[in-house]
DNA sequence: TGACTTTTGTTTCATATGAAACTATCCAGG
DNA sequence: CCTGGATAGTTTCATATGAAACAAAAGTCA
């Protein structure tokens, strides 16, 4: 017989295992909170401007910046590329960017926002910062600014756990 | 011409919208970290046990309560009955989970984890468990302990959000 | 009983995603 | 020059998602 001798009596690790609450598993609260608040966020930007969310963050670090490659949008928004293709390639079709030949270099694209889209971009920034600050009421102060410095480690963190062991469950 | 006056000076909404940052913007850096420790665990589960997220889910609420119609799972799991529905199918298909009738309810069903799921679940909770501690670890005990009613906080002023003005947008 | 409405769960369909393949360009070494 | 990589972006393909349509079984009320 290759059972274990727990076959009849539950062991502990079984034990154990039926005590744990999904509910208290914070790498889950984080989800479902993060996943609700990403979802009516886009509902918002979608309603008011129909930009969605890769979109408006495309929009919003062109904005910011001015002029930008595709490549560079990836990196200042957390978007894969493909995601920032497909954003702006949408963008474009709707006249709210231009994408022009990088002069410098054949493969490189210049991303720049268009009159049209700085229109756009002047109204979805106010929105957001007033969603945000809607969030923000939903906390203490205290609660809202602890969050920011817990993001980043957070972040930071998962990086770390990421190159930690990549090479353990590939093998 | 329709155009404001504000064509050749840029406006303070247009001088504002420019100076947004997006890595300064809570619900991105939200949304970003929270994804990619989303990423990093769905990893590791499915490395370790072939499971997706919500094949994890549905295993860990009914590892708990012993039996539940999806129903419920979707309940204590916060997904929509689709995907309840999908990975419980999965689960059914690769042996780790039992669907029956519901004696009670013609349309109800009854799922419940089969042996080969019960030692599955014995050992994906812990890893669960170990990967919580390991993120843990990234931060200080205090912000930990922070961030579970921040969480909850959230949660529920984005679930008022959400019901405090559906039609404002519907229009 | 026999329409209705509601509830439960599955299936369909249209869209969103990302890994990998692909195209075009650039650079480095011979 | 040319040839073999690297790099920037796009496209393809296979999968994941959720809204809406669906099927089946309860409940409801005359």
């Amino acid at each position: 017989m290759k059972q274990k001798s727990s076959a009849a009596k539950p062991d502990l690790a079984e034990a154990e295992a039926e005590l744990f609450l999904l509910e208290a598993f914070l790498p889950y609260r984080l989800s479902v909170a993060t996943n609700r608040i990403s979802r009516l966020f886009a509902r918002r930007y979608c309603d008011a401007y129909g930009l969605s969310i890769p979109e408006w963050r495309v929009m919003a670090v062109i904005g910011r910046a001015g002029t930008l490659s595709p490549g560079r949008v990836a990196e200042w928004a957390a978007m894969d590329k493909v995601k920032v293709s497909r954003a702006a390639a949408s963008l474009v079709a709707r006249g709210l960017l231009r994408q022009n030949a990088d002069p410098e270099d054949g493969r490189g694209r210049k991303l720049s926002l268009t009159r049209k889209g700085r229109g756009i971009h002047r109204g979805v920034i106010p929105l957001a910062r007033t969603l945000e600050a809607q969030l923000a009421a939903g906390l203490s102060p205290g609660e809202w600014q602890a969050l920011g410095p817990i993001l980043d480690k957070l972040l930071a963190h998962v990086q770390a756990m990421e190159e930690g062991s990549p090479g353990a469950g590939i093998d």
